[in-house]
DNA sequence: CAGTATCCGCGGAGATACTG
DNA sequence: CAGTATCTCCGCGGATACTG
């Protein structure tokens, strides 16, 4: 389910960050929280990312400590998801690299 | 050989950008390369990537205006990978998205 | 609505051997 | 030294159906 790679041969920095961005969907994913989409559906609607993916994506987030979970129902118990304050700080990087793209194009 | 994703239900402009760099090896050549290392071998040996995908990787970015061939030998024709101006402008995000793996573990 | 469960295809990635 | 050529494995990602 997590996503593992194997660069114990790397000892670049940068391969720890890819450990938990590398997958494609995932800054997609941490700008459709950061501009308002908290819940499943939601996340799901606004990037069309296949369902088993996105259960899979939030998971390896939540897991590296870019999203919690945040409940808002207790019957029956229904999660929203928030950005850490590590999760956070990703987001300048991210609209970087989307200007980046659209300087060039 | 060249990787192409199908994300034209999304005009999220990020999108454009993981065009480019969504693959997981990919910020990786490119920080290798602004370290120093400018031939096939030099950065195959620094990163320890598989040949035959390190060949797709650098024809990728020269495809996409991050890296630019330049002939250093005639006979054989021998090339050099070198930062464009574009994806020089890359190296500082890439960095800032080292600091954060690094400030976080 | 928020997931979980399957099934499947494709391509990323590794390993290795070969060529100019 | 700089690739190209194969072969194989595996996991991402898509689609869809199902559950509480």
């Amino acid at each position: 389910m997590a996503p593992r790679k194997n660069f114990q041969h790397l000892d670049h920095r940068l391969a720890d960050a890819l450990e938990v961005m590398g997958e494609w969907w995932t800054p997609l994913i941490i700008m459709a929280v950061s501009s308002g989409a908290f819940r499943f559906e939601s996340i799901q609607n606004s990037l069309g990312i296949a369902r088993n993916i996105l259960t899979d994506r939030l998971n390896t987030l939540v897991a590296g400590g870019v999203l919690e979970k945040r409940m808002y129902t207790e019957k029956p118990e229904r999660y929203e998801y928030h950005l850490t304050a590590k999760g956070l700080e990703l987001v300048p990087i991210l609209q970087d690299l989307e200007r980046w793209g659209t300087r060039h194009n």
